[in-house]
DNA sequence: TAATAAACAATTGTTAACAATTTATTTGAC
DNA sequence: GTCAAATAAATTGTTAACAATTGTTTATTA
């Protein structure tokens, strides 16, 4: 068999690729979202599609109108941004307190070759890529420190970034993410809590 | 026919129903949850269920796991759930603060009937009942002042409760909502935030 | 008996057909 | 020609059957 190969993984991968299509801003906003038009597109029922959906609409990428399905999020005001900044900020702070302590040589090169991953994103100046492995990284330590609180993390963080993503600037990116895991390895935790609060604004 | 009667708003009645079975402690943690019996209790296909399974997953309440199905969450540890009070309060207080300026008075009279319905469930001494109309009572300002965070607030509301409930002390209840109430009724931002926190923790 | 493997049962994952609702188009009256 | 009602098309909601996976029991063998 190929890989973890083509058994049924299909809701959250069909998710995975609907919610980088919306972080790198190929749905306009408002737009509608078509449930068999996106069957098609990954060769599934409309079964599948309808779970993935129903799941970006809980992070609150996407709006659920009843029989009317759903539609691209409109973008959040300034203050509901902050807001949610600020909740984040917190949340991933706190894993990042309870991380650093427990973390294993293993964990330190899983983060080290996610960080790669996002430096040779930047290089390549692939937006949809950029987002991807930015979540993936800091998803690392919140998945680690508190399972319980990853779902909730994942959706402030996509909100966050879909308002307007920082995420244009990939020398800065690299730099911050840099810090960031430097000190994570060193095991400084309040360097590395400082530069989370530089990066995530 | 009867109100808005008998159609298919399915997913989201179920999926409430369960989430107040949860609250209310119906079922044991880490118990699996099967479709199948939902969906006979409920007079439904398994499909319905799903989709609610899923949504409570998403809020947190439930894990999933592939292939095996959901299963009550494990609480949250002390520290997680301090995040998550600091969080929720963070943001019940942003959308008090934008909710009071802007009420009508129908929004007040809204208002006062939630907070007659927690009152008559806390002198019923209906556990169930007190979750709901407590989280409808706060529900109400959050979804007004800010739609975009409402499922956000109540994935951490309903976290928060489930830890402890503080819902059992019914009196204070009643007092800690009046409180509340009563300062937006006089559209006292200062004193509503205040009495807010007093009741958030 | 203990360990292993094969059959079986229970459960979740997926699909395609059908029902109900919404949206678009056409028709008809004025 | 404009508006409203009727009709048709597109879309979502639900269901039941089937496929794939997991868990359990039973049979077999050392």
């Amino acid at each position: 068999m190929k890989s973890t190969s083509r058994k049924q993984a299909y809701r959250d991968n069909i998710t995975n690729v609907i919610r980088k299509d919306l972080l790198s801003g190929k749905f306009k906003c408002n737009e509608p979202i078509r449930e068999q038009k996106l069957a098609s597109r990954f060769g599934t029922s409309r079964g599948p599609v309808r779970d993935a959906l129903m799941q970006l609409t809980q992070e609150g990428i996407l709006v659920y109108q009843a029989n009317k399905g759903v539609r691209v999020s409109s973008l959040l005001t300034d203050e509901e941004r902050e807001v949610v900044v600020s909740m984040r900020l917190s949340l991933e702070k706190f894993c990042m307190k309870n991380f650093i302590p427990s973390a294993s040589n293993k964990d330190f090169e899983k983060i080290s070759l996610l960080l790669e991953r996002l430096k040779k994103a930047c290089v390549e100046a692939s937006l949809p890529e950029v987002a991807e492995s930015d979540l993936a990284l800091h998803r690392y330590w919140v998945a680690q420190a508190s399972p319980h609180l990853e779902s909730t993390w994942l959706g402030l963080s996509v909100r966050m970034l879909m308002k307007y993503s920082r995420l244009d600037n990939y020398e800065q990116a690299i730099a911050e993410h840099s810090l960031i895991v430097d000190a994570v390895l060193e095991r400084d935790i309040e360097k590395a809590i400082y530069y989370l609060g530089e990066n995530i604004l």
